[in-house]
RNA sequence: AGGGGUAUCGCCAAACGGUAAGGCAACGGCCUCUGACGCCGUCAUCUCUUGGUUCGAAUCCAGGUACCCCUGCCA
């Protein structure tokens, strides 16, 4: 289908790959992707996941899709599917290795036991607020609490019975007894296992206390033989931890945990927290509004998978935090489209034009290219009439200098069709140009002049006589301000009042009224567009703008 | 008694002691029946800063500075 420039540049994770297979300390590699199922992926897992497999794929490993569904009180069933979708949509295939954290809980729970027994952990009844008191701060250790030095059988006891749900929530916890005074706050006694009665979406009811994060995480990397754990930079405070549990317990392998910086984009919203808001209070309209960052939603606005792994390779990948331009995203999603969408004549904001020396009752057929640069792509018939629309924009009744469409006097290529001349136009009351009336010249059919005289200008135009009337819908950035999310402000301020407009008479070639809303189009000097999956229908067509075609001219 | 990170062109990002890749953007120009695409050219004597080591430093050492993360029974 669509193109891909595979241009692959040096990163550090690949740099130590390499070495690791190089010097044997690894045969090959296996990486995981470990989404919680708590929400929708967005674009910024998207970088994960290109990262996690892309690296599997590139050196012959293989990589797991594995949830990381340790807290029932906030993951649902849904989630699971929709992530799933979304990795499969991206384009990548876990095969057999489809994982849940909580397949583990056996085993992690007989872990948790042999700390105990090792006298490594121990069963914590101070409430949560007094264990927060506990902890201390960045700058002052923490007080052991007084249930630290309990005996093992004691611990033991009272951890099996929390398993049997003898306890409420938040009674208990069991926590691992390392260091209340260490400089690193993840390692003064982090919580292993904390009590929820809640049903979990993939185990059921089997358990009432749930093992954390970090308690799960790198033990289930060690169970799946793990080579290469790769998780964002917040996490490198717990490598530490990471390590202590797979020093003090038996598991199988050691894997090793790499950090990278996560991906920040300017004129959106990444965090869950942001997004679940602009859903709830309807300032977009789902999770798969076309505006947002959102895998869902970039998939309806029309992106296509292989531009947003261009776009993740292209961003690179490192250690500092960065902000990531959107135009990237933007120029991958048209490098992709240029290659693979078939043209087309649309005009979104028409205006009427009269042939006047055309007959009225004439019909004309001209071939148009579906890909100028592609022969192979084919063409198509575009139908011609005394009466066609144009794009508002198109006409200039006092032209600016530099202007090269059509304007009173002047002369313009009819795309395809003919070269014409603009000699008045019909004003409304108000004296709005609602049509302009034209001379074309007969010699000059199929769009060459006869005389080999240079029009400068070709405008898009589409036939009054057949054109199917659509809706479109442009879409651009949901924030005016590159970084909305900045502190001190709420960010909601920044929303682009713009960021959708519907155009509700458009006129579109007489052929669309039958394309496959999987198709992407190019509408010439526009941009790229397709029929949205979920409101569009066969007698009321309604295109989704993906991206604009650049313009250097208004810019100027 | 704090700990952990990061600083290379407007935005990303290579470079692993041998004399600053690449992409995007920008700016010139060419081409053009899409002001698109494509093509050509320009774009860091310099790597946060100050010293030091060295024949040689973005890379090593020392001291500054700036920014990010960490005090959930979230992940």
């Amino acid at each position: 289908m669509s193109s891909e420039s595979t241009t692959v540049s040096s990163n550090f994770l690949r740099v130590i790959i390499e070495d690791d297979l190089a010097t044997g300390k690894h045969e090959s590699i296996v990486t995981r992707f470990p989404p919680e199922p708590n929400g929708y992926l967005h674009i910024g897992h998207a970088k994960s996941i290109c990262l996690n497999f892309g690296l599997a794929r590139q050196f012959g490993g293989r990589c797991h899709l594995r949830f990381d569904d340790t807290n029932p009180a906030k993951e649902e069933l849904e989630y699971i599917e929709s992530i799933k979708e979304s990795v499969r949509w991206l384009g990548f295939d876990w095969g057999e290795h489809l994982y849940y954290a909580s397949d583990y809980f056996d085993q992690l729970y007989q872990w948790a036991e042999h700390l105990i027994l090792q006298g490594k952990a121990y069963v914590e009844e101070l409430t949560a607020d007094e264990i927060r008191k506990h902890r201390g701060t960045l700058v002052e250790a923490g007080v052991e609490s007084p249930y630290r030095n309990r005996p093992v059988e004691e611990n033991l006891d009272l951890f099996r019975r929390m398993r049997s749900g003898e306890f409420p929530d938040g009674a208990k916890v069991l926590r691992a007894r390392i260091d209340m005074a260490a400089p690193n706050m993840n390692l003064r006694d982090p919580v292993l296992y904390r009590i929820i009665h809640a049903p979990h979406p993939h185990v059921g009811d089997s358990w009432c206390i749930y093992p954390m994060y970090d308690f799960a995480h790198g033990q289930s990397d060690a169970i799946e033989g793990i080579t290469h754990s790769i998780c964002t930079l917040e996490f490198e405070d717990h490598k530490p931890l990471y390590e202590w549990f797979l020093d003090n317990l038996p598991v199988p392998s050691h894997p090793r945990q790499y950090e990278f910086a996560r991906l920040n984009l300017t004129y959106t919203v990444m965090s869950k927290r942001k997004l679940h808001e602009l859903v709830t209070q309807s300032l977009v309209n789902g999770w798969d509004d076309p505006r947002l960052p959102t895998l869902m939603g970039i998939r309806r606005r029309g992106y296509t998978p292989a531009a947003v792994r261009a776009f993740c390779e292209r961003i690179g990948v490192g250690r500092s935090d960065s902000w990531i331009d959107m135009s990237i995203l933007e120029d991958c999603v048209r490098e992709d489209l240029n290659e693979c969408a078939p043209r087309v004549l649309a005009v979104l904001r028409p205006l009427k034009v009269v042939i006047d020396n055309y007959p009225a009752d004439q019909i004309d057929e001209f071939e148009a290219a579906n890909h100028p640069q592609k022969p192979e792509m084919g063409s198509r018939k575009v139908t011609f009439s005394r009466e066609l629309f144009i794009e508002q924009d198109d006409f200039a009744e006092d032209p600016p200098k530099g202007f090269f469409r059509m304007t009173p006097g002047g002369e313009v290529r009819l795309r395809y069709a003919y070269i014409v001349r603009c000699t008045g136009v019909v004003r409304d009351d108000n004296g709005t140009v609602i049509e302009v009336h034209c001379q074309y010249d007969p010699a000059s059919r199929g769009g060459s002049a006869s005389d080999g005289r240079k029009i400068k200008g070709t405008i898009h135009w589409v036939s009054a006589s057949n054109a199917q009337d659509a809706e479109v819908r442009l879409f651009d950035r949901l924030f005016t301000d590159p970084n909305p999310d900045r502190g001190g402000i709420d960010y909601k301020q920044f929303l682009n009042p713009d960021s959708v407009v519907t155009l509700t008479s458009a006129k579109v070639e007489a052929g669309l009224a039958t394309v496959d809303s999987e198709t992407r189009l190019q509408f010439e000097r526009q941009g790229y567009f397709r029929l949205d999956p979920r409101d569009s229908l066969p007698d009321r067509l309604v295109f989704n703008r993906i991206v604009t075609l650049k313009d250097a001219w208004t810019k100027k």
